[in-house]
DNA sequence: TGACCAATCTGTAACGTTTCAGATTGAAAT
DNA sequence: ATTTCAATCTGAAACGTTACAGATTGGTCA
């Protein structure tokens, strides 16, 4: 004699379609005296199925909310209508990923897919939350951000056949569906604007090197000095994803040395905060001995510091856009037709 | 003759065990001889297997990487191992989203669970996601925040018998797992120092008068308050969850009052960016006219104003408690057991 | 009349897992 | 020698869904 007998879930799907339970296919077949089969295919719209029938079933599983069991369907049909986020979960200052989780869901909202936030840390390999959501079968499809441009994971994803958008671009060969922002126009938007206002010697505050954006904001930056005959004051000791401190550290030193710019162009919001704070450790400031454009996703930098110029970059409306985009892809759309960039708005001082 | 022959998986699950697609228990048990029933159990360490079994069916299944199809469990289990945070999606100003989910991931990370997002915006009852989750079962367990003193969520997830824990407690007499930061102990401590600072007429920045979290913060300032023997200067056309520029007009206002406040404190960094721009909008000067306390998870207001005083919430922290209490509770952990109560660190001036 | 056909419906099997209720051992107890 | 028992193992059934391969109509056509 077994102590211990399982009896939880005796009351869960009774033994007669009418119990208490969730209303599954065959509760609505048994309300309705048809099959479970006659009943599936009624409800997602089969030609075989009388126009009757038809509407019986729908009005019936509406009345009783009818939901159907995502384990069932997933077991069945491989289907998760599940998409999985993958995310570096550093610490970044002032990150943007709620606003990302945001868009995603909102867009999310009105389907059948759930989100599910795969992270990673440092320490792990990129491409290990990714290869696990290929291998596992664990979602539909998938959303990654920080490519590169010779990027494994979107390389491994394109091997397996497997949906994904990607938030940034790359320089691989093979087309696949992004969104990006356009980080070159930023830049060269930000050094025309710094030309207008008088500056000659900027530097950049760009993002790291590995990442595909720092090459597009790095060459409108470069492109645009070498049109207006500008020459760049070199500022590669530390970039956007740096901490505060070091930042903070690096552009006093930056401030310091012999040429010091009087325009800087800030890849982040977050970065800013620590650049300006290096600069007015210098015995600087802002808007007088040197000029800034900025990025930023938070609205905050005209409040930390009315004299620095920004251009916002609406990060939940990037992430409906990627939402949108995976979920055209899982349906079958074609991979180029999911391509987008959005365009900076224009250089704003305050007040604009 | 159809014309609509679906040939698709052909090549998943082969017909014999030994196909290609992903290993299953009967991959297992054709390798290994035995049943399925047998590598189950043996799999799970359970007694009645022999102990030369279990090695080799766990060697066998750590060989092939097999990794337990998590349909097959949900459906015959009703255990999705999915954990649902569940979200309200309106903009929030530096809001601590991030963190959090960072938090949860992070100690997520070395369990089977998976992290769901259910959003839900200002449009919808609160109660809405909550109640799909339930139903739908479509998680093991949910971590709901900007709890209130009377909970709709809480009283129904109790009712249901649902895992759940809170960011932020209530006042509902049965007991539930939370965890909240000490908003009591914070603003007690924001006063002192005020008071320390020879500050006397103090105004609070509050969160939303609905949430639980204003009381303990209100009451810890107006306790504390009496016990020195201050008396308030109202601020409460404001709370700490509207717009940047709701907020900075406010401020305005309140510093061109008759008798403006030389001490602020206030619940939330993010706000307190709006807040000091008002202050500062009536040609007044944090840390010469008016001092500050104010709450932050983003460590940015000592570089918006030195002079600001600030007391860290480690919201990170914070989601892997709240992840740890829901795991544990899920595993059949008493509520009451999963308690806790983050104490503020001290107040911080710069550089401190 | 009988054959054929389209329209509609249905049962069975399978996805991968766990649980139930045995089956098969070999050894110990009678 | 038979019974008993513990230790191991096993097949069948079920969770809810969909795909496949029919079944059952009633009508049309030769």
């Amino acid at each position: 004699m077994d102590e211990h007998h399982d009896m939880e879930d005796e009351e869960r799907g009774g033994a007669h379609p009418g119990g208490a339970g969730r209303p599954t296919l065959k509760t609505i077949a048994f309300m309705t005296g048809l099959g479970v089969t006659t009943v599936s295919r009624a409800l997602k719209d089969a030609p075989e199925i009388g126009e009757e029938t038809r509407r019986r079933v729908q009005l019936v599983a509406r009345q009783v909310g009818y939901r159907p069991n995502r384990a069932g369907v997933r077991l069945r049909t491989g289907k998760t209508n599940v998409i999985s986020l993958v995310l570096n979960t550093e610490e970044q200052i002032g990150g943007f990923v709620s606003d990302m989780i945001y868009g995603i869901s909102e867009q999310l909202a009105q389907t059948p897919y759930h989100l599910i936030v795969t992270p990673y840390s440092r320490n792990n390999d990129p491409l290990e939350p990714v290869r696990y959501v290929v291998e596992t079968g664990s979602a539909d499809g998938v959303i990654i951000s920080r490519t590169e441009p010779d990027d494994k994971r979107v390389r491994y994803l394109l091997e397996h056949g497997f949906p994904f958008v990607t938030h940034g671009r790359t320089e691989i060969g093979v087309e696949h569906a992004f969104h990006d922002f356009d980080n070159y126009a930023f830049a060269r938007d930000a050094v025309r604007k710094l030309a207008e206002l008088g500056r000659k010697r900027l530097a950049l505050l760009a993002p790291p090197s590995s990442l595909s954006y720092y090459h597009h904001m790095r060459n409108g930056f470069l492109d645009t000095m070498a049109e207006i005959g500008f020459a760049e004051v070199p500022f590669n000791t530390v970039t956007v994803d740096h901490s505060i401190d070091q930042i903070r550290a690096r552009s006093l030193q930056l401030m310091q040395r012999p040429n010091p710019p009087d325009g800087i162009v800030s890849g982040a919001g977050g970065a800013t905060f620590a650049l300006v704070a290096g600069i007015e450790d210098a015995g600087l400031k802002v808007g007088r001995d040197v000029d800034i454009v900025s990025k930023q996703s938070a609205r905050l930098l005209h409040l930390f510091r009315p004299e620095i110029y920004v251009v916002n970059e609406n990060v939940r409306l990037a992430g409906r856009e990627l939402a949108r985009s995976l979920v055209a892809l899982i349906g079958g759309a074609p991979a180029a037709s999911r391509q987008s960039l959005a365009q900076p708005g224009p250089v704003l001082a305050l007040g604009e």
